[in-house]
DNA sequence: CCAATAGATCGACAGATGTCAATATGAAAG
DNA sequence: CTTTCATATTGACATCTGTCGATCTATTGG
C-alpha cells in the first residue's frame, strides 16, 4: 500500500455518505512530504536539549540576554554556551546582536508565538 | 554578575500596567526549571527525526495505521519501524493497539491538538 | 502439535551530538 | 601597541542515535 501525497489522498467523502468521524477523524488531510519532514526535524532537533530550552526560556523571560549571563545559570562552560547559541540561531529561533564585546540574544522576530508555544507545550 | 552596558537596556518590568514595550516584552514570565526542560527536551527529541514525523503524519492523516503499513512508505526495515514507534509511544504521542497479529497505532487521546500543531509548525 | 507471520529485541556499526580545555578572533581600555 | 575581556573555533573524547541482519516472541491457521 503506497501512500502518495499527490492525488491518492482519500477523504471521507469518497467513501460515500458514511462519514464516520467518531473514532478515526484524520488530524491532517495528508501526510507531510520528505522536505517538510526534514525541515521540521531540524527545528525540533534544536529544541531537543534541556540546555537550549533553558536558554530559550531565559531569553523569552528577559527579552534579551547576554552570552556571558548564560554561563552561570546553565552551569556550562563558555564554549558550550557558544555552541548552543549557534544551534538555536541556525535553527532560526534566536538572533544575536553584537554590541561592543557583548552579544545580546533575543527571540527572532516573527518567531515569538512559536517559542512561547514551544516552552509551554506541557500545558495544553 | 549583571552586565550593565552603557547603552542601558531599558526594559520595563512586566506585569503591572503595560508600558509600551515594543521591542523587549517578555514572552514568558519566568524561565523554566530543570525538570520541565528535561521533559520538554524528551518530547522534542521524539520529533527530531524525519522518519518519525512522517510516521506521525501518516497516523494523523489516517486515524490509525498498522505497523506493517509503515515499512513501504517510509522505506525502512521492520526493526527500524519498530524502533521509531517505540520512541513515539514512550514520548506519549501515540498508542499501540494490538489486535491479533497486528498493532494499530493512533495519536494518543488528548494529544491530537499538539500533534496537529507540531506537524504544521511551518505555517503559523 | 507444527508452520507461517507480525512485531519486538539484540548486537553491531557508522555517524551525530554534548562537553570542555586550549586557542584564535576581535573589540575596548590603558 | 599591548593588554584584557567576551566570544568563536578547534580538537578530542564519551555518549547517544539511526540503521539493519539475525533472532526471539506471540498469535493464527493447519
Amino acid at each position: 500500500m503506497k501512500v502518495d501525497t499527490k492525488d491518492t489522498v482519500q477523504r471521507d467523502e469518497v467513501h460515500g455518505d458514511e462519514v464516520q468521524t467518531e473514532c478515526c477523524a484524520p488530524l491532517t488531510d495528508a501526510p507531510i512530504d520528505d522536505s517538510v519532514a526534514a525541515e521540521l526535524a531540524r527545528t525540533y532537533a534544536a529544541l531537543a536539549d534541556p540546555v537550549r530550552l533553558k536558554m530559550l526560556s531565559l531569553i523569552a523571560a528577559s527579552g534579551e540576554v547576554c552570552s556571558c549571563d548564560f554561563v552561570e545559570p546553565l552551569a556550562k562552560s563558555q564554549p558550550t554556551v557558544s555552541h548552543h547559541t549557534k544551534i538555536l540561531a541556525e535553527a532560526g529561533l534566536i538572533d544575536g546582536d553584537k554590541r561592543g564585546r557583548w552579544v545580546h540574544w533575543r527571540v527572532r522576530s516573527g518567531r515569538e508565538d512559536f517559542v512561547r508555544r514551544v516552552l509551554g507545550a506541557g500545558s495544553d
